[in-house]
DNA sequence: CATTTTTACTAAACAGTGTTCAGTATGTTT
DNA sequence: AAACATACTGAACACTGTTTAGTAAAAATG
């Protein structure tokens, strides 16, 4: 008897149904625009089924978040087949930031609000799609360090560390904490800091 | 006639009194649970009486902002008085991260979210808490350079980059994106993270 | 002092939010 | 055909930010 297979397959596809519902508004709307009841108007369900597939709104922004990453690892993966380790980091680095110029509302969900890390939170589960994504910097940072640009140091603390920098610039940009500059001031100085990131970087480290 | 001049004295105290209740709240509940009405009963009048002082809930916030940031100023001010200059700049970028630890709710508006930084745009003002307090890191930046820490360099793209990693850093974790490590492992990480590029700014700056 | 005008304030409503629950209609099993 | 299970929804609850019409008190004016 297949029919628990295919309600089993039924159930599957309404929650993929939601969460794609949820992400296209949410990338055209935004955080503040996306309402339980303005998914379930887009599927054409009542709010109320919604709850049957999901806990709460956090854990749908969960998978959002979840599909976001499998984006961020997308675009990530050409990057990956340059050969110049050191290159290839500061590739990463850029296209970070990219990332989160096209995509703000993605990059909103995946580094910055807290809903989704709540549900994470409740479940005591691991954050699965932050380790993987850490692991691909480390990664890169051995190679670094066996090509003899880096000194020989725990890859992660270094990881750590250039994430960070990429991050909060990123961050800073994206939530309008660098509006004292001007425009083109801002673009300069931003510029600027990342290349000099970059040179400090294979000096220093 | 001292009548307007108490009404402009009355004026003031009421929206000092709002400020004063939302910073009050927002720092006990948190931002999610700041509404415009608990800010009403906390002093006591009608939520449309708010309405009088403050255009939305973004101006009340931007408020709560400006406050904040005369909080982390009065923090500094005992650290100015370092006399090495890079043990001045590692202290500030140590307390930059306590208290964003000590005070989540205060630097969430301060750094994290969005709404205060609306206000400012509609008004087409300059920004000018984050103005003040980048020029701070700027001048010791400046003294690092004079006593030849750092090379000879653009101050403003040197600091532009030491506040964004310190920034980074912090913001990741208030917003728990280092939820794949352990409790230990994360700490340890932090804290050899700081550390790590402490030395790389000594190195190679 | 009496009257007009201005100021300060609020009750009530509007349109929205996340979430829950009783009730229904359909599909599945016995 | 009867019993049960599943899938779904309408309506409600308790909230949210914000606007508006109306009121009572204070100030200015004649």
């Amino acid at each position: 008897m297949g029919i628990v297979e295919r309600k089993e397959r039924e159930k599957e596809d309404m929650r993929r149904r939601i969460v794609d519902a949820a992400q296209h508004l949410f990338v055209q709307n935004g955080f503040e625009k996306l309402s339980i009841r303005a998914i379930a108007d887009e599927i054409e369900y009542s709010p109320a089924t919604i709850y049957l597939y999901f806990k709460d709104k956090s854990e749908v922004l969960y998978a959002v978040h979840q599909q976001a990453f499998g984006k961020l690892m997308q675009e990530f993966q050409p990057i990956l087949s340059i050969s110049d380790p050191f290159e290839k980091l500061v590739t990463m680095g850029r296209k970070y930031t990219t990332f989160a110029v096209q995509n703000p509302e993605l990059f909103d969900v995946m580094f910055i609000i807290t809903a989704p890390m709540e549900t994470l939170d409740c479940r005591e589960e691991i954050w699965a799609e932050g380790r993987l994504s850490f692991n691909m910097l480390v990664l890169v940072v051995q190679e670094c360090i066996n090509a003899g640009i880096f000194q020989k140091q725990d890859p992660e603390v270094a990881a750590m560390m250039i994430w960070s920098t990429i991050h909060g610039y990123t961050a800073l940009f994206i939530r309008k904490r660098m509006s004292m500059f001007s425009d083109e001031r801002r673009a300069e100085l931003m510029h600027q800091a990342f290349n000099l990131f970059c040179t400090t970087l294979k000096k220093g480290l």
